[in-house]
DNA sequence: GATCTATGTAGAT
DNA sequence: TCTACCTAGATCG
C-alpha cells in the first residue's frame, strides 16, 4: 500500500504490462466512466510515478492516480473476472487486467494539468531527476518540525508516514526538532538513505528499515510482519522495546498522523 | 454485524 | 485544526 514506493513500484508493472499497447479501459462502478470511454481502446503510451501520484499517459491526455489512504490495484491474468467490489478504474493489456479501488484521485487530466501538480511537488528520492537540494533549502529555512517536512509533499515527494518515522529513527533524529536545526551532512545522509530504503521497497513491495544486525533471525527476537509488510524499527510499535536500546517506543498524534519515536535514540 | 483503523490529501474554518 | 472522502481488513461483541 502507498507510500512513493509502491507508486514507482504500479509504474514499472503498468509500463512493462501494459504500456506501448492499446488497453481496454473501463469504470465497472461508474464514477470513472466518462473518461474511461474516452481513453478506452488508445496506446497507453507511459505509465509514470512522481511522488504518491500515479500517471498513464495516452495521446490523448493522462489518466491521474492518488491511492489516498486505501486505494489498491489488484492483478491477474487474462482473461477477466466480473467485478467485485467498487472497481474504480478497470484496465485490460493483452495478457494481464487490473482494477483499482478506492483512490482518492482518479481523473484525467491535460498536459498542464500534469505538469501543474509534477510542479507543486518536492524532490522524489526515486526519481532520477531530484534534486535534494530544493528540499533542504526549504527544510533548513523552517521552524516547522522534521516530522511534518518530510511529510509535506511539496518539500519531499513519496514519502510518508512509515519512511518518515523510520528514516529519522536511523539516523538518530528527534522527529520534534525544528527543520533549520538539520545541516547540511545529517540532509544528504537522510536524503542517501531514502533513496536506498525506497529503492529496495520498489524491488520487493514491502518497507524494510532494520539493518542486519538488528534482525530477528540474528536478535531472537520475534519477526514482527506488520501490515505494511516489513521489518521497523519504530512504524506502529509503541510501548514494545526499541530494537537498539530497549526504552518502551514512543507515540504521540501530530497534525492528525501516528508519530513514533525512540525517545533514548533520538532524543530531543 | 457493528465498529475501528489505516502507509493520504484537499478544502473549510 | 477540523472534517470529509475513498475502501477493506482486523477486531470487538
Amino acid at each position: 500500500m502507498p507510500e512513493g514506493h509502491t507508486l514507482h513500484r504500479l509504474a514499472r508493472l503498468h509500463q512493462r504490462r501494459y504500456g506501448g499497447a492499446p488497453v481496454r479501459v473501463s469504470s465497472p462502478q461508474g464514477k470513472f466512466a466518462t473518461e474511461a470511454s474516452t481513453v478506452d481502446g488508445q496506446v497507453l503510451v507511459r505509465a509514470e510515478a512522481f511522488g504518491k501520484h500515479l500517471f498513464h499517459h495516452y495521446e490523448i491526455g493522462s489518466v491521474h492516480i492518488h491511492l489516498g489512504l486505501y486505494g489498491t490495484f489488484t492483478e491477474a491474468r487474462l482473461p477477466a473476472l466480473p467485478p467485485v467490489g467498487q472497481v474504480r478504474m478497470r484496465l485490460i493489456g493483452g495478457t494481464h487486467w487490473t482494477d483499482l479501488r478506492g483512490p482518492n484521485r482518479c481523473e484525467l487530466l491535460m498536459p498542464d494539468q500534469v505538469d501543474a501538480i509534477k510542479a507543486r511537488l518536492g524532490p522524489d528520492p526515486l526519481r532520477r531527476d531530484a534534486k535534494p537540494d530544493r528540499a533542504f533549502e526549504r527544510i533548513s529555512t523552517s521552524r516547522t518540525s522534521l516530522a511534518a517536512l518530510l511529510m509535506d509533499q511539496s518539500v519531499l515527494a513519496g514519502v510518508g508516514n512509515v519512511y518518515r518515522a523510520e528514516v529519522l529513527f536511523r539516523h538518530g533524529i528527534n522527529p520534534m526538532l525544528p527543520g533549520k536545526s538539520l545541516d547540511p551532512v545529517q540532509w544528504k545522509e537522510i536524503w542517501d538513505d531514502l533513496v536506498t530504503l525506497m529503492r529496495a521497497g520498489v524491488r520487493t513491495g514491502r518497507i524494510d528499515t532494520v539493518a542486519d544486525e538488528h534482525l530477528p533471525e540474528v536478535t531472537g527476537r520475534a519477526p514482527r510482519q506488520d501490515r505494511h509488510g516489513g521489518e521497523v524499527y519504530v512504524y506502529r510499535r509503541t510501548g514494545q522495546p526499541c530494537l537498539v536500546c530497549g526504552t518502551p517506543v514512543a507515540h504521540q498524534e501530530l497534525a492528525g498522523r501516528n508519530l513514533y519515536w525512540c525517545p533514548v535514540c533520538q532524543p530531543a
